[in-house]
DNA sequence: AATAAATAATACATTTATGAAATAAAAAGT
DNA sequence: ACTTTTTATTTCATAAATGTATTATTTATT
């Protein structure tokens, strides 16, 4: 008989991957079937949330990386960030910042200028339009995040903060 | 003084993200940052995740998603499967399922052929050549798969294989 | 048996994301 | 002061992913 998975009887729709990667496991011996479950597991939990956050996005005229970088914004001294800021704040590549930033500029809800001091700079930030875009946003948002974690209870929560900050500790120190 | 989050010592990376974070919960009452920080974490993750794997199999002539494609092929019974229950089995869209098997079947590392009993369904198997690739590439992508996991120690990886089944059961009973 | 409803996969248009090169300004080295 | 190197951002070409509509086949209903 196959070993299970410690938590199987949990999450039906994972089930399909967890019977594939068991199976890769007994053929192929070096397969180290549970941190590549995990990684499978981290895969289906972000595309989960992104799924929902974007749909609650939709008929506010963003996604959710459009919504990320909004956010990261309005939580700036003077709601002001620039794109290399907004790269770190968001882990999005920069190519992808601009082309993000020229959205929200196209919308009117955040402005670009250059940076006094160093110019190569450039400031990003929240116009009053924008302000109000993302306060109206973020209960939405916020009740939709809160659903993909009301099964964990505080203790849970603090736990999967603990450990995905260590698994980030952990890339941080890969080559 | 602004409450700390329980692992701030941890993942420099993360810092940035933090800190706005913690602005926007004190600008936005409403602000539920534990969950929110939630989020954005298992972003970072699933990105780093993604990101890390991408390099290990550029010069293989794969991204991450064919490669998730391949390996469950890999770990079915006759090597085969539909593309629906590689959807299930990748989390990745129907429409994407369609367009990286045209990519693996160009590189000839896959075959399409129509079911015979129920004519609607497609099986898709892997060739030899692609069971040669996968064993070739296995190595290499567990190994830096370990590595983003390196830092937690056993009971630490089933604790958060746990939770993310717990997050995905919470998902699933979403509307 | 004929028709309607459901399922499987794909096609097409569009959006989203990336890598690599280009541009520009500041900082460091000579 | 002048050249080199580094840093910041954008541009451009390309890849990856998605939503919606379409086609084909099976299953259910009458």
């Amino acid at each position: 008989m196959t070993k299970s998975t410690p938590a199987a009887k949990l999450a039906k729709s994972f089930a399909p991957a967890d019977a594939r990667l068991a199976l890769t496991a007994q053929r192929f011996p070096a397969f180290d079937r549970e941190t590549v479950t995990l990684a499978r597991l981290t895969n289906f939990v972000a595309k989960g949330l992104a799924n929902h956050a974007n749909r609650a996005l939709k008929h506010h005229g963003l996604n959710h990386t459009g919504y990320a970088v909004m956010v990261m914004l309005f939580g700036s001294s003077d709601q002001t960030l620039t794109p290399s800021q907004l790269v770190d704040a968001t882990h999005e590549k920069s190519a992808n910042i601009t082309r993000i930033c020229d959205d929200l500029l196209r919308q009117g809800l955040i402005s670009r200028e250059v940076d006094a001091v160093d110019r190569r700079k450039v400031q990003v930030r929240l116009t009053t339009a924008g302000e109000k875009r993302i306060m109206e946003i973020l209960p939405d948002v916020v009740a939709v995040t809160r659903n993909n974690f009301a099964l964990l209870d505080t203790a849970e929560r603090l736990q999967l903060d603990y450990l995905l900050r260590k698994v980030i500790e952990g890339q941080e120190q890969m080559p």
